[in-house]
DNA sequence: ATGTATAATGTTAGCGCAAACATATAGCGT
DNA sequence: ACGCTATATGTTTGCGCTAACATTATACAT
């Protein structure tokens, strides 16, 4: 009932300790949970409390301890399905650690931007930095150094790469994308990829080639989107007017198979009679396209609970050893695909 | 070998002040812009300020002015487009008034959802809050006891009601879209209409019901969906379930708008010449749909800046008179809707 | 009984900042 | 010269909390 955020003057230790009759430390130790607080006290304070309706005031904590409990999740601003699912899941598992999340969105990838938006949550004193999106320009150490020391998590970040990062295996992604055109019978499979200062992006198109080339095929024809349903519009008629036939398109996200199929049909060709097409994510609208796309899913909760998981071992010992969490995709199987 | 940056990146007020040979007070009042000091002094804080990379310690700021210069926002956690890009630009409209934002999300609408999100934002102690989301069940009185008397402006209202707030005026952008269907001849208008306990899914619902009205014409058969593809695609079903022949479906947002479409295909009707079709919301997809979506755009960053002064105006004074900033909807004309 | 570990509490001292108050200097009229 | 104001700076205090240390009570062995 009377459950405030804010009351008019806040109740703070001291208030509860004079209720409870203790001293105020004996109530801090209560609400952390430390030891050596004997039962009967105990109770007596959490009874307080409860009655109070006291709640911690996070700042003066967070003087006190110099943590904030705060995490901060950098994204762009764009609202891709990928990054927005992260944010999603990162919030979620965050929450229920015990930790709040900000979030700070940028509009381009350049160094300067990403600065901006680490130097606004860093004023805000995150305790550990959650990076979704890739940043175009930097040497390893130099985003380090802009942190500041705070831990800090990639998300889009090389496989093998000596950065702390969960990431999803973007190649093996890939890799079932093309190989199941290829187990079809398609043996002219083209491909639209994402921006490559994506690591995400260039794993999927490398995977692509080399997945092609493994089989004894030449890889086809591949231009470039960047990640909207105009994209792959555009980058599917640059790549029908090469002329080149191709059976099957390989796509790096679901948006630009969109805008890629709606490009073939223009061309009076059909999918997936003319054209296979596969794409990536598995955004929610995937299976009401037209055709439904096949596509691959990727572990987005999982994403999330893992990389804040690694943050926070990070921020309580921020000299663990550097290691990479990686995550696996299926194939989500629908009918932009037919066989040859 | 990497310097840990954390241990020696810890510049104060104090150290500021030495450097600059004042007290730490001017420092304090440099930073703040506060008047009565001196040119030369100002330069000379600005100098060692810069020299030392000071940062104000937020925590510490905080505990003195109890001001928390954080926005928090609640918001649904599914990734729908309007709420994504609402966030998007209540983050960036807070950022360049000098404020951070944290989020939670919540997996349904109930108080107690809310509650529970409302806590974690609490305890981390916004100034303010945006609200987002519906919230079912809740008296209009209930949720600002529950905030405790921290503001709170809701994107999500009543056209109209008395609670601080900036809505988009979802009747007008629904009467604009029955409106053209009705202006090129059609007169058996159907509807998909959204979930009924977010206020603008109903205003849409009414107004679209209303327009038919006002204009002489029968409403057609209308059903619910949940906002997604599928939502809208089993609508669609059970809308020509019913056997009613209609020209036209106006649908309450562009996801349930191509679940739909997939479902009038599938009973062998084309769009848009057996089926017309209105979405609502103008997602970058909705172009790329086949036929390209027309449909009703919202002005998703004249929401998120207004709600975001509106929301410091009342945090800076309280008693602010309540109003509700209205904004309005533009229709996309595309290729879903043919002339009878 | 005496000492010694252990458990349970209290006391003190900041964390870094800004509000409130105190003081000092310059400028100006008389 | 005097007071008076406007301007410019310094000092004190406390925001609410926790770490570190100090103290007391209790248990148990010697």
């Amino acid at each position: 009932m009377t459950m405030s955020i804010s009351d008019f003057r806040r109740v703070t230790l001291d208030d509860v300790a004079r209720a409870a009759g203790v001293s105020s430390q004996t109530v801090s130790r209560v609400v952390n949970e430390h030891p050596y607080v004997s039962e009967r006290t105990r109770r007596r304070v959490l009874e307080a409390i409860r009655k109070l309706d006291y709640r911690p005031n996070r700042a003066a904590r967070s003087l006190a301890t110099q943590q904030s409990h705060m995490l901060g999740i950098i994204t762009y601003g764009f609202p891709f399905y990928g990054p927005a699912q992260m944010m999603r899941y990162v919030e979620q598992t965050a929450r229920a650690r015990g930790y709040g999340v900000s979030f700070a969105t940028v509009n381009d990838l350049s160094l300067s931007e990403i600065g901006k938006a680490l130097q606004n949550l860093g004023d805000h004193a995150v305790d550990g930095l959650v990076l979704i999106t890739p940043v175009i320009g930097a040497t390893p150490g130099e985003l380090e150094r802009l942190c500041g020391g705070i831990p800090l998590v990639r998300i889009d970040a090389e496989l093998g790469s000596p950065v702390p990062s969960v990431v999803i295996d973007q190649r093996q992604g890939s890799r079932l994308a093309t190989q199941y055109l290829i187990d079809r019978g398609h043996q002219r499979i083209g491909e639209i990829h994402g921006p490559l200062n994506w690591f995400g992006a260039r794993a999927r198109h490398d995977s692509w080639n080399e997945t092609l080339l493994a089989a004894g095929l030449t890889p086809g024809p591949f231009v470039g989107g960047d990640w909207t349903a105009r994209g792959g519009y555009e980058a599917a008629h640059q790549l029908l007017d090469q002329r080149i036939s191709v059976t099957a398109l390989v796509i790096a996200n679901d948006q630009m198979a969109l805008g890629a199929m709606r490009a073939i049909r223009e061309r009076g060709l059909r999918v997936p009679e003319d054209v296979s097409v596969v794409g990536f994510d598995d955004i929610p609208e995937a299976a009401y396209f037209d055709p439904p796309l096949t596509t691959i899913r990727q572990n987005f909760p999982a994403l999330g609970e893992q990389s804040v998981d690694y943050l926070i071992t990070l921020i309580a010992s921020p000299e663990t050893f550097f290691h990479q969490r990686v995550l696996y995709t299926e194939l989500i199987e629908r009918q932009s695909v037919c066989t040859r």
